[in-house]
DNA sequence: TTTTTAGTTCAAAAGTTATAGAACTAATCT
DNA sequence: AGATTAGTTCTATAACTTTTGAACTAAAAA
């Protein structure tokens, strides 16, 4: 189950590590896990766990609270997945659209059919990005 | 400026040759090439040129035509890149959902703030869901 | 019928990315 | 002060992906 859906994950740009971690903290009971637990739970090494942990907590995929007179970090997943996620295609798509924009300017006139072609994909990305960035604002809205 | 579009290009997914392929295409005068051009163009391997240019094939990125008297396949880029590119996240989305809500009727109930969260994953799935989906009909729409 | 063209297929090489392991660090505990 | 805990960092190795090269094929041309 973990395995399958931590393979899901790495659809979305997780390492298959990344992505396991995430799947077990749907799972898990209780909610939050030590990363002395993780690595014992998934048998790994201790750097894979780490380097694992920073990247989705720089991402905002997880977060962690402390205790007092412990040492250890409670780590579990935060609501934002999509969010983060679609902020990334998001970005992928402006730069996408910034290049396009100069590639086509770059274009001879003598194929005009062959512009038009790269002007709808710039006419596509508006689209997605302004329905995307809708739908960001929305949960961002929802979320104060 | 064909390497720099191409590694743009693996951001949505192709490998580096199909990426290149894909950027090589919107600046090409004429914008037709030979699968003898593509290889020539990118001293590259026939093999790589073949697998990069059936996979672009097989997901309607590119297109060909042919001319009579002439056994050579003429090879363009289509306007559905972002289409494409969005029905696959689209349903990776798809399934997602679909294992989430596996996921979160496995859990106890004894973190009904846990299972809150991966309920709010599925909630923004379904967003995103439908506004991909809207966009998606929307240019289907239009090409007819 | 033989040769050339326009590719395809498959095993191996090269390149890339993820994970492991070992050594390290900064706090806390004894 | 010395030992333990909760990690981090760095290099090496394992695993995976991409590209190559060489042999092959089917259709067309000579």
């Amino acid at each position: 189950m973990v395995e399958e859906a931590g393979k899901l994950f790495e659809k979305f740009g997780l390492t298959p590590m990344q992505g396991r971690i995430v799947a077990y903290f749907t799972i898990s009971d209780p909610p939050e896990k030590t990363f002395e637990e993780l690595v014992e739970y998934f048998k790994a090494s201790k750097s894979s766990v780490s380097n694992s942990l920073n990247f989705l907590l720089s991402n905002k995929i997880i977060d962690y609270k402390t205790f007092v007179a412990d040492r250890k970090r409670y780590f579990f997943i935060t609501d934002s997945f999509f969010r983060v996620y679609f902020e990334k295609v998001l970005e992928n798509v402006s730069e996408f659209k910034e290049l396009t924009l100069k590639t086509v300017s770059l274009r001879t006139p003598h194929h005009p059919e062959a512009s038009a072609v790269i002007l709808k994909w710039i006419e596509n990305a508006n689209l997605f990005q302004d329905t995307i960035g809708k739908a960001i604002a929305q949960l961002m809205k929802e979320s104060v």
